[in-house]
DNA sequence: CTAGGATCCTGTCAGC
DNA sequence: TGCTGACAGGATCCTA
């Protein structure tokens, strides 16, 4: 998914085109992308757009919340009425043409109507969901309820701990693990222990406050990096010469880099498989410390 | 309690 | 060309 950059880019991409505005109507075409009730959230006005963890959270006029969570494969799309263009139109989520294709499309799970403009809610795995909650239970719904820190906000001697608890999983499974901490995803736990020089497969109990120190700090670095670049948006989508591509290349080092130069060292990067999903690391600066000591 | 694997769903791509 | 299986920027549920 779309992971906390690119949800955080997607918030402030989304704020001053919906925020204190009317939904007129919601159209949704997935029963499983809406949980709640429709009539809790038309002609409801949207008061604030925030962010925690990979979820964005529409707070509502009547005590009602939206909390999106776009999981794999979502999109927020806002496509302007205006004739003019007076106001843009907006795409952030996962990378695919989607973003510039004419909507709805088979993809369009949720429609969201503004006498500005419409919101596209697309998915094509139909993971990802709108869930109307009251506003006073977000802090008590599970998901939110039991994430982590977002990472700017982690001490080291928390995620230290948090590896010590989880000493037999791989630092990679650590640090996808959404109760460690909130927002990183595949691509962030790559970058981040390539910064850090360690190895996906390491695991978590072996490593120093210093490994542990250096991950936190490339997590950091490498998302507040992804949001200064424009996340995964329409704008970064389509090249300045019309072509498609995504963002990854304005930041990524091993993220689908595989059989390419490591530019620290000239290794040829790899991809293999550590908790379950896809990895990428060079095998020369991210050695696995392993052993039994 | 933790760790690991299957699962939800649709689409794409490599290999035969 | 058409089929098949693997895999995908996530999280949960089940089992050991």
């Amino acid at each position: 998914m779309p992971e906390l950059p690119e949800v955080e880019t997607i918030r402030r991409g989304l704020k001053p085109l919906i925020e204190k505005r009317k939904i007129n109507d919601v159209i949704v075409s997935c029963d499983k992308s809406f949980r709640g009730k429709v009539e809790d959230v038309r002609n409801a006005r949207i008061e604030a757009v925030r962010r925690r963890g990979k979820a964005l959270l529409l707070d509502l006029d009547n005590d009602n919340t939206m909390l999106i969570h776009l999981r794999m494969t979502g999109q927020l799309i806002f496509r302007s009425s205006s004739p003019e263009k007076k106001i843009k139109d907006f795409a952030g989520g996962h990378p695919n043409k989607s973003f510039v294709d004419e909507l709805p499309n088979a993809q369009t799970r949720v429609i969201f109507g503004f006498e500005t403009g419409k919101l596209f809610f697309n998915d094509q795995r139909k993971f990802g969901f709108v869930q109307v909650l009251k506003t006073g239970e977000v802090e008590n719904e599970p998901f939110i309820a039991g994430l982590g820190p977002e990472p700017w906000h982690m001490k080291v001697e928390e995620l230290h701990e948090k590896c010590q608890r989880h000493a037999k999983a791989p630092i990679k499974a650590v640090l996808l693990d959404q109760k460690v901490v909130a927002g990183i995803g595949n691509i962030y736990a790559d970058e981040s222990l390539y910064y850090a020089g360690v190895h996906p497969a390491e695991l978590a109990g072996k490593l120093s406050r210093d490994q542990v120190t250096k991950i936190l700090e490339g997590a950091c670095l490498v998302m507040q990096k992804s949001i200064d670049s424009g996340g995964s948006t329409m704008a970064t989508y389509v090249r300045p010469d019309g072509s498609t591509g995504d963002y990854l290349e304005l930041f990524a080092k091993v993220f689908r880099r595989e059989g390419k130069k490591c530019e620290r060292c000239g290794e040829i990067i790899q991809k293999t498989r550590v908790a379950g999903r896809g990895t990428h690391y060079c095998p020369k600066c991210q050695i696995i410390r392993g052993g039994n000591d």
